[in-house]
DNA sequence: CTCCATTGTCTAGCGGTGCTAGGGTCGGAT
DNA sequence: ATCCGACCCTAGCACCGCTAGACAATGGAG
């Protein structure tokens, strides 16, 4: 049985392996760059070897996603826990999710920008996705307001700060006053 | 000199012709369909005369995006001209913005989620997106806030609006109670 | 009217993409 | 020692964006 353990944890090894390379060339030299010869190359296997692990290109762009949603999650959540009061808290997340955007622009992309077939919004969401959006909302319900349902003002603070994110970084907004921006959002959503 | 205008008028429409069936076969099938064989196929002329038009695809989705930036700007005024009161005309705004990206969506892509080569936000900027902005600017600089830059106030706003559209649109937030989240925008970022 | 040059268009092809069929090799079980 | 199955690779499919070069049509000059 041993050997069958052993070549379990090589392939969960290789698999790793994939996911790793895959973000870390889309982080290089952006996700246009992840072929698929590229991607086999660099793992020193050969094309079909992937399709042993994925279905596809999506799949992988999947498993960056979800792999990016588990640290996001914690980033946000460090975050919030350095911070004095609901205000703040809510303040310092909204710094942290764009931080975390601007550092990892292709695994941001990964995640709300390409698709990578997962499901989000549902019941069969995947954990990672759900966590993050948890995160998100365990900050944003503190200041929801009187009668205003959490989740729905947590999905449309997160939606400004997508906002803000992807225009950004696109060059669609002008590089400058950030700060002023993310300021304003949170000093005018934020009801507390 | 009549034969060289008639060329002419017939390379202009022709030219017309390949945007608006690339923008026809997009809002049909998606941008991933419009190929530079298909599109060519559809017009009824090889490959290559794509290319004494535009540089390549980048382009086209550029050309699409300038014609539905001027048709936004349109959307927009017609929808704050028939509504009382700046917050009205806020939340006119607001729903016009997003139910155009709503029936528009390969528009949309190629105005602000593809590359269509363009340059948003420098003096260089074409005349149809900085119509478009400043549609935007005319009524959310009335509820900007005291002391506030109405150019940075609608950024942010904008920002808010585009996150909604294309989280809403990629099935990454519940279609249901959108209303309810433009509502929130409206009630708390402008100042009036 | 003939010839030439320019303009316009097409066919064919290059190097790339995601993905897969089919064959060979190698190791464990009998 | 032999078999068998798991594993992986080579080769190739149909498609992509884009372009070189051949060919035909057209307008002007002699």
């Amino acid at each position: 049985m041993s050997v069958q353990e052993r070549k379990q944890r090589e392939r969960a090894e290789r698999e790793r392996l994939i996911v790793a390379t895959a973000r870390e060339l889309a982080e290089q030299q952006g996700w246009d760059a992840v072929t698929t010869r590229r991607l086999a190359e660099r793992i020193e296997y050969s094309q079909p070897v992937l399709y042993s692990h994925f279905r596809g290109k999506r799949e992988i762009i999947g498993a960056v996603a979800l792999q990016g949603a588990s640290e996001m999650a914690v980033a946000m959540r460090a975050a919030t826990a350095a911070a004095d009061g609901p205000r703040e808290r809510v303040a310092a997340l909204a710094r942290a999710y764009l931080d975390f955007a601007a550092r990892n622009p292709a695994v941001y992309d990964a995640l709300f920008q390409l698709d990578g077939g997962l499901a989000y919004a549902r019941e069969d969401t995947p954990a990672p996705l759900k966590d993050a959006f948890a995160a998100l909302l365990e900050t944003l319900g503190e200041v929801a307001g009187d009668g205003v349902d959490p989740g729905l003002f947590t999905e449309t603070f997160w939606a400004s700060l997508h906002g803000l994110a992807t225009l950004t970084r696109e060059g669609r907004l002008p590089p400058e006053h950030t700060e002023r921006r993310v300021q304003m959002l949170v000093d005018r959503l934020a009801m507390a």
